[in-house]
DNA sequence: TTTCTTGCAAAGAGTTTGCATTCCA
DNA sequence: TGGAATGCAAACTCTTTGCAAGAAA
């Protein structure tokens, strides 16, 4: 028997030092097999649609833990609704420190905000499915 | 004598197509004269501290219209206010299009967006200064 | 003169907060 | 049990809008 993935929301949950709630997992789910960008409103409206009822104010405090533990991206496209995103863990964007050398990885949801705001901005498709910043990491720069 | 620039913020209002008034021209010398981004109550304080009224609403719809007529850049990072920022003209960015070999200027405004956006979220200061993306320009994709 | 712009005041969208209650560990 | 999470309602911040008066072309 394979081991378990420790991949789904609840153990992600854990790992991050949260509490596994109700809430927490129906937001996970919506953002896991929604469309790619949901705003909290839309995530409420799925949320009800699944006959579950989670308050506003909770759904934005989920939201915001969820990005904080860095299991959904958060970006802004122009001056409406934030828009939320499940990070499938898979992340093809990288930081380079020039100092020492080491890299880490890119949160990906930046890029696709960045990619997205040249789409907006110029029309320009840009292909970063691997892009790789240089520069100086958080220790080096210290 | 030289030829005039034409790059004053009269001759740029009036190359956009707008009309020259005093609260176009006196935002326009806020965001010029002022640090690297301001939200719009920074220019609207500015404003009062230079000893002019413009109204909180004029404030927003000039920024608006400077924004359309790419004067300035406007950025948003985490949930807050927009901040607003001159358009020196300068632009150390390149968008690559791989089918037909073009190079346009990528917007510096939204480079310096992502490269902040990787400074909050990473504590990584990416080294941005030439920028070059590839990809699909807007009329090979259409 | 004609159209665009501004001020004023009010509304609106999106998000956050205080507090009592409920729930997970 | 004890601290964290939630619901509810209200507040709050940032931004936009309608309309009449004023200013640029």
């Amino acid at each position: 028997m394979a081991m378990a993935a420790h991949h789904d929301p609840a153990s992600l949950l854990r790992s991050a030092g949260r509490r596994v709630t109700n809430a927490r997992l129906t937001v996970a789910s919506v953002l896991q097999h929604g469309v790619e960008h949901m705003s909290a409103t839309e995530v409420l409206s799925a949320v009800e649609a699944a006959g579950t009822h989670i308050d506003q104010s909770t759904v934005y405090r989920v939201l915001a833990d969820l990005r904080d533990s860095g299991l959904v991206a958060e970006s802004r496209f122009g001056s409406g609704e934030a828009s939320y995103e499940w990070l499938a863990g898979a992340n093809h964007h990288h930081l380079h420190c020039t100092e020492c050398g080491e890299t880490t990885p890119l949160h990906h949801g930046l890029v696709d905000g960045f990619v997205e705001s040249v789409r907006e901005r110029h029309g320009f498709e840009a292909d970063a499915t691997h892009m790789v910043l240089t520069g100086a990491c958080e220790r080096c720069r210290g």
